[in-house]
DNA sequence: TTATATTATACCGTGTAAGTAAAGTTTGAA
DNA sequence: TTCAAACTTTACTTACACGGTATAATATAA
């Protein structure tokens, strides 16, 4: 790994961000909201499908379908994203709860780690996707 | 990835927090290092090279030979292991300087990642490996 | 009925993590 | 002087995850 946060993840969150930043709440073209996020159709497709398995975001499917948010933006952390999305990284290995550490009961360096990570994680707790909201406005000109 | 701080690191951590422990300064073989740390014998040589490399570790030669940590352990954070390492991963891709988000300017996903991850790198560069030693009473029984 | 959506499943190429292997060099000691 | 045990260096390997694609099916407004 070179990165904590895949891409994948980082397109869920925009995704979820995006959406939330929507004035009304008519579901929006999966092909929109791919374009305008610079994220391939075939991959938000997957992406959003995960979204859609955990609640996050709803669908109206036919000609005039598209996407839209169903969690309260002002509830919906980064973490509930990262889940949906099989969030399951961790800062180190050995602090993992199956790795069973055999320097564990003396071992400092495992306790910096769960330090340093509660801490991580509780940032992505408490940040709610309505701190992060994109909106049109925000976007690249030339793209709608 | 799946997990931010790679093996490899965390295995040079242990040997260089094992090194600051031992009580006198005379050079510990490898092949013991690699034993007492759980870290099979190439690739703690592989390991060790890198911190050679870096002058974080030094090395004598020949049957009385061994390794033993050249930097001062008050000095030599988590970070500077690291690096020495070729640590280069990062939270979020997003926020590499090479990487140019066409969101950037509003994007308030990129300014959180941004600030997460200074905040861990910052506690990477302040812990100090004398904050983190490990000694031979420390370590399971039966293996010296 | 057609165009444009979403849905679902299967597939794939590349790169990296994590480690192995092996051959060579150095040096204290028997 | 020869051996044993250490370090040195380079090359190789295997499995899996990341970051996607492809394709076929289904739904529905116009």
């Amino acid at each position: 790994m070179t990165s904590f946060i895949k891409r994948e993840y980082d397109y869920a969150i925009r995704i979820c961000a995006y959406l939330a930043g929507r004035e009304d709440q008519k579901p929006v073209p999966l092909p929109l909201v791919a374009k305008v996020l610079y994220v391939s159709k075939p991959f938000a497709t997957k992406i959003v499908h995960q979204l859609k398995n955990s609640g996050i975001t709803g669908a109206v499917q036919g000609k005039t379908g598209g996407i839209f948010l169903k969690a309260d933006p002002k509830k919906l952390s980064l973490f509930s994203i990262l889940e949906a999305m099989g969030f399951n990284s961790t800062l180190n290995e050995c602090i993992k709860d199956h790795h069973h550490c055999p320097l564990i009961k003396f071992c400092h360096i495992h306790d910096f780690f769960v330090e340093a990570e509660l801490e991580l994680f509780s940032r992505f707790k408490t940040k709610m996707i309505s701190e992060l909201v994109i909106r049109d406005q925000d976007l690249a000109p030339g793209l709608l």
